[in-house]
DNA sequence: AAGGGATGCAACCGCACAACA
DNA sequence: ATGTTGTGCGGTTGCATCCCT
């Protein structure tokens, strides 16, 4: 496989970022070694699919977890356990990786709450069974889950339609919780805290995220991508370069 | 104000699986 | 049927920031 070397490894930076976008936004969220290579950034494939889908996808919401999604996630693991892509999919604009960071905070919060309460009451009940545990109960009935595209495919433009194909359906509406009622929850409970912490979401977007949120590919004719290309310099920095 | 520990998050690694030749 | 390549996933690590003393 990729064993390129000279491969950038670490943080990446801005620009790196605008190049990455533009060029998910040309050829789709799929062929990550593809990009990689064409794009001319030093990084692999993996790389590349990991900040878009961690960082750069437009869908995501930053800032903290709501109620409803803490508590989503808590039921959601004692289904499944560990199964950190398949809860994602059920809160929309968090990821695999947001998720299991979040986890691992709160486990590790439980955890020092149990050391304390132990100490004062060395004989807890033992009903934690469903909590703490990497597996899934056991004989759980699975949620019924239209399985398909994911959250985090936009699949690219499609050139002849000038369409994007991203399908932002998020998963079907057998669920627990119907997506209006996650959505106005994340609604109200992002106001209030972006009122609290004077605009985490605002300093935390990334800032590239405006170069693209005025014409972005996806809305774009063919012409327009065209177009929007002449103005990129990366584009034929590194196809001349 | 400074130092040190705690916390949060971005990124990497290794493995598994699917698609394709 | 098998090997190769690309992608996805879960676990882990490293670093920056926050918070407490």
């Amino acid at each position: 496989m990729e064993k390129e070397e000279g491969t950038r490894k670490g943080p990446w930076t801005e620009q790196e970022d605008v190049q990455l976008v533009f060029y998910v936004n040309l050829f789709g969220d799929r062929r990550w070694d593809f990009i990689a290579k064409v794009s001319g950034l030093k990084r692999t494939g993996k790389s590349c699919r990991l900040r878009w889908v961690n960082y750069l996808h437009p869908g995501l919401k930053r800032g903290k977890m709501t109620p409803h999604e803490e508590r989503l996630v808590l039921e959601l693991h004692s289904k499944w356990g560990n199964r950190w892509s398949r809860i994602a999919r059920k809160l929309p604009g968090r990821t695999d990786n947001e998720i299991k960071n979040y986890w691992r905070t709160h486990m590790r919060k439980k955890a020092q709450e149990r050391k304390k309460t132990s100490i004062i009451s060395p004989t807890s009940p033992s009903s934690s069974s469903s909590s703490n545990s990497n597996s899934p109960a056991v004989g759980f009935e699975p949620m019924i889950e239209t399985e398909g595209r994911s959250f985090y495919d936009t699949g690219g433009v499609d050139i002849a339609t000038g369409q994007n194909n991203s399908g932002v359906e998020i998963e079907g509406s057998a669920e627990v919780y119907s997506m209006d009622e996650i959505w106005k929850d994340i609604e109200l409970s992002e106001e209030s805290s972006n009122l609290r912490s004077q605009g985490v979401m605002s300093s935390s977007t990334p800032p590239i995220w405006d170069f693209w949120a005025a014409d972005s590919l996806w809305s774009m004719d063919g012409q327009d991508a065209a177009s929007k290309m002449d103005s990129f310099p990366f584009y034929y920095n590194h196809l001349t370069g």
